[in-house]
DNA sequence: CATGAATGAGCCTTCATTCAT
DNA sequence: AATGAATGAAGGCTCATTCAT
């Protein structure tokens, strides 16, 4: 007997909220349809009927959960996406320490978009999009990731662990876009070999550079 | 006997080179004219019509130089781009240096990124596509910069200067990566400041990292 | 034997009436919905959906009232419509004079399109069709009309009032057509004038012609 | 040896003007064709396709000359329609006599609309629609017939042939009204009568009305 | 070589209708 | 009886590509 089930039995006067989720669950069925035409086929390529027939269900119910086809690649970041990088706050939140704060956070990206392949796929094109469809939800996630850094670049200076001549705004881009990229390299290769395996490596190449140190 | 046939006999040479000659200026300016169109608005959401009317030729003229409309991409990349990474070890060239080479194609590679804006674009959005049209041809400009930088690395490390712990695909990645996204940050900016005046602080940060000596 | 038959049984009387009343209620508001939907929109313009929003029940309330959307516009001529019409008759019997006849007709059609502008819309529209979903009901309206002006025609001639050389055919959509354009016209105005001002000078035309006696 | 041919041997110098005649052709090829269509299933049930079957072309090829399927009736009536109107207008002003002009511009009217029954159909729908598409081309028309009833009945008011105690406004819904309902019923009849045969006992219903004279 | 009118396959979206609840 | 989520057929429109001139 799993969670499911035991909600029908004991839960009935739930009911209501059975059907809520019942509701969400179709809308996250499309969803998660959407994403893996979209990273297979790129969002122009693909088609609603396409998705649909990902989901299980006819072209038309589609737009009883999204206004149109743009509208599913919005939802997606604003919902997915944005999920995954609230995950990366509290990641840098576990540790007080900076260089741990970022090594989680490294980890934590490096993990997240390794379990879902498709949200990655679909990440890195559309963030790489000159007209994004969806610029607004984009601009916040990226922010967020931008205010991590500054975070843990801040704390590392007080703690000395952090150069202090540093312009923050090019070590946000040095950061996330090394990452972007071990990851995009990962997409496009035969993808039999740990993506998360990379995060220590990373760090220190972060941390020291490639110099040697006299 | 038609007129046709008329040139084919007795106008051969002059044709053919007037032809040759014609034929390469329009194919030039229907590639530029083409990129443009592509960097505006994405490959997928941009006509042949409109390339046609950008370039100044009729939509059927398209055809004469192009197989199709997927032909005009791979040909932005076998010839433009393929040109650019060209420059880049040329640059490399230019110093025997290891981090004056690193500095130099990061200079270059910023430098003509910034000069067109239009292959920058087109660039970072069909890099980081899932079903590349130009597979082929970005996988070699890949391995192109991939071999540029290892050769720095190499030369590095029997200079002394880079360190000898490192993993050497990794830190392909982690070049490229940053200067990517320093790239794509300026991109969807407003552009106004200067792209190049990055490339030391970013040298900067490769080689040293961002960790404080001790 | 379960809760349905009990009332079958024995609770028949009660429950047909109740049931009667609520079919009645519901068919009426639908069709006033309707109405009100089709004649701000067009009927093809209309959806069903709007109908039932306007009506304030389900889609598919709709269906247990009506075969179909074209079943709701036949139902509306052969109810609402006809109700109208037929008491143009009663209105042309209350004189027995011909021409009382025909002014108490003009009135009666101009302050009932008044009255219900939704309907004069939808009839408007309608009549002027070619393909007519309503097309018997829409007939046997207009033969009822041609009747009352036949009937008036022959009281007049015998009374004196009327031409004895008219070909009655054209007198009928001579009238019908002019009270038709009054309407019309008033429909596509701002309406802040009164329609059944008209019928006076409308009949007086009909009468009188607009020569000179001489 | 057609036609064409014959053109194609002795015509060349006119090549250029057969080939905008072929254009215009085909702009009025579809225009005619969708008129049939639109005679035969009102506007909202031909489909772009029926019209592009019914003039011969490619759906596609619509969209070269029009706009979209609405754009199709507004050039129906700001074209066609409008064209109509104008020889009304020449009609009017063929006699001195107000009593002749009315009867030259019945008479027009109904020979214009029995010879393209097409047209006549679509404008008795469109212009009792309520949402209509040609909103402006029809308040156009419109204008233009008030204002030619408008001159005949002064010059027939100046000449003593028509009474000085009428509403204009009045009188002119009078006439167009009748004289589309005689065609309406045309139109919905058998058509095996003569409509122009209506014109004569229409104008003299219109100048003596139906009443006698004491 | 160059043109651009014509084509028609294909896609997004709407909406009348059904049916399980 | 009533609901409204789900369906899927159908239609308007776009656009890459062709080909007669």
């Amino acid at each position: 007997m799993n969670t499911h089930s035991f909600l029908v039995l004991f839960g009935r006067d739930r009911r209501h909220k059975i059907n809520k989720k019942e509701k969400n669950n179709k809308y996250h069925l499309i969803l998660k349809a959407a994403v893996k035409v979209f990273a297979r086929q790129g969002f122009y390529q693909s088609t609603v009927a396409q998705i649909a027939r990902e989901a299980g269900v006819a072209d038309g119910t589609i737009y009883l959960y999204f206004k149109n086809k743009d509208d599913i690649l919005v939802h997606f970041f604003s919902y997915r996406t944005k999920q995954v990088f609230e995950r990366f706050r509290a990641e840098v939140n576990k540790s007080d320490n900076s260089l741990d704060k970022l090594r989680n956070l490294i980890r934590r990206h490096l993990t997240e978009f390794q379990r879902d392949r498709d949200m990655a796929v679909v990440y890195q094109v559309e963030t790489h999009q000159n007209s994004r469809l969806a610029e607004d939800q984009i601009r916040e996630m990226s922010q967020m990731y931008q205010d991590l850094v500054s975070e843990i670049v801040e704390t590392g200076q007080q703690e000395g662990r952090i150069r202090k001549d540093l312009y923050v705004g090019l070590v946000k881009r040095f950061i996330l876009g090394a990452v972007d990229e071990v990851i995009n390299t990962w997409l496009h290769s035969d993808k039999n070999y740990d993506l998360v395996s990379m995060a220590d490596p990373l760090v220190d190449l972060f941390v020291r550079g490639i110099g040697t140190s006299d």
